[in-house]
Formats: structure tokens, sequence, C-alpha cells
DNA sequence: AGGTGGTATTTAGCCTGGGTAATGAGTTAC
DNA sequence: GTAACTCATTACCCAGGCTAAATACCACCT
């Protein structure tokens, strides 16, 4: 564990992280790269485009979301044709999610939209927050899953 | 501006950031310092006790959150006790907004509790990447205020 | 002075996206 | 073979944003 008294600024960091992330994620609520798909839907999108299929339970739990949110989650992604389920091979309790093809071209072309959106951003960023940013993006994910 | 193209992970960390940053706030809504009390009103108050005072206006633009949004943020705090609501010396369709000696004593207790929190969390990163999430956390502050 | 347009705040009502509790089907352990 | 547990689901609820419209006030321009 790191050295937490290493000096008082940590503190103060870890307020401004957390406003900054609760602040942050408000508006990355409104700044959608597709209309008519939520942040979580995005996010169980991109979970599944790494894990390949997962099923419910196991999403619910990556995603930080209660079971039953997880369920309507993905009732309304398959209702888009962004995701298939199929029975699960061994546990007849359980279902496998996995994405379509038509979720792969979706994500293809979000990533272009986000690009736009990032450029934009980064207009008032120099270059060396931008890099001191891009050495963060996996630190903080990897605290978002702890 | 920064140079997009530099390499190709820039996509990658935008997006790892966005994903990171959705799914750290909706869990940093659960963690809260004090039951009873919203992310956003400590956040208003934080802003508060930085800027001394303010009108509703300016907390909801400095939020990025609409004004009646803001008028029930500070109509909640002040039924708390945590905020005063005072006449603006100047023009009577404005109100200034300040925090009350409670509220002073409440940050300083939620920053002790946030320490332990922070302790917590910490414990599944090592040095090098709290050092990281150190630098950036000023960076985060500044792109959410964009 | 008086009217006109603009601004700060508030009120009323809506909608999204999460949560909890309870149910049903299926599995596992004893 | 039954008791206890697990996965997913259904039904319902609530918080915390939003927009639109109302109200009060200011500032400017004849």
């Amino acid at each position: 564990m790191p050295d937490l008294n290493h000096d008082g600024d940590s503190a103060a960091a870890v307020s401004s992280l957390r406003s900054a992330v609760m602040l942050l994620g408000r508006r990355l609520k409104h700044q959608r790269v597709d209309e008519s798909l939520s942040p979580t839907e995005m996010s169980v999108l991109g979970t599944l485009a790494r894990c390949g299929s997962a099923t419910p339970g196991e999403l619910a739990r990556k995603e930080h979301v209660q079971p039953p949110s997880m369920t309507r989650i993905v009732a309304l992604l398959e209702a888009k044709g962004l995701v298939r389920l199929e029975p699960h091979p061994d546990d007849r309790r359980q279902k496998r999610v996995s994405q379509t093809e038509r979720a792969e071209a979706m994500l293809a072309e979000s990533r272009i939209k986000r690009n736009a959106w990032l450029a934009h951003l980064a207009e008032g960023l120099d270059e060396d927050e931008w890099e001191t940013l891009r050495a963060a993006a996996p630190v903080l994910e990897k605290l978002a899953h702890l």
C-alpha cells in the first residue's frame, strides 16, 4: 500500500479526484457517442468486446451493477440487436450473452466519433497534461474495478 | 492541441478513460462519506469552501448543472443547516449562498473519512500507480471543468 | 416616466437509470 | 430425495437530473 503520509497532498488529491470523477461522469452522460445508448450499455458492449461472452451475472459484477439492472440492460441491448442470448451449455439457470456483428460495427463507428469528441475536449489541454491523462487511464480503470 | 495521432493508443486511452470514469462515478455514488448527503451536494459544499460564497447561478455553472437543479440542491443544504442564504446586496433577483460553521465542521470530518476510504482503495495500487493518479488528479479536474 | 427585452431564480412535472424485495427455475450437497 | 443455495427475472420504488413555464427584477432606450 502506498505511503499515504508521503506528503499532505494525498488528501487533497483524493478529494480533487473524487469531485473531478463525479463531475466528468455527469458530463459524459450527456456526451453520448450514440444517442439511444446509455453509458452503461456502451460499457457493457465494451466489456463484451474484450471478454467475448459472459453471463448476465458476470456482467453485473464487472460493471458493479445489481443483477436486476443488468437483466434490463441486456434486454434493451437485445431489443436493439446488439447482443445475442443463448442458453448456457452446462447450467440451464444461466445464459450466455455475446455481441452481434452489428455491435462490432457500432463500436467501430463509435470509436471514430469518440476521436472527434476527444479532439474537441483536448483543445483545452497541453501536451504534458494529455500525456499525464494517457498514463492515468489504465490506473483509473484498475481502480474502478478494484 | 495535443497531437492525437501521436500513436494509435489515444483512441484506446480515451475509451478506457471514459469507461473508468463512468464506473468509478457509479461506485463513488455509493461510497458516501456522509450518508444523507448526495455527491453533488458534497461537491457544492467543496466549491463553497474554495470560493467563499456564490449565487445559485454561479454554482450551477461551476457544477455543470441546470439552475433548477441547483435551486433544489441549495434548498436541501439549507434545510440541513449547511448553507445560509442571504439577499444579494446589489441585485434583488440574485441570492448569496455561503456555508455555515456546521458545514466547515462536516467537511473537516469528511476529510478524515475520505482518507480511510482512500487507504482501503489504495491497497490495490502500487506506489507508481498511485503517483500517476496523484499527478492526474488536477488534470482531470481541469478537464471536468472545461 | 414607461415600455421592452433580458436575466436570476423558482415552480411544476417528467424521465432515466439505478436499487431492493420477492419469485421461479435449476443445481448441489448431504 | 430433500434442503439449501444460486442465477435470472419480475414488480415496484426512488434519487437526481432535465425542460418548460412562471415570477421577480434589472437595464436600456426612447
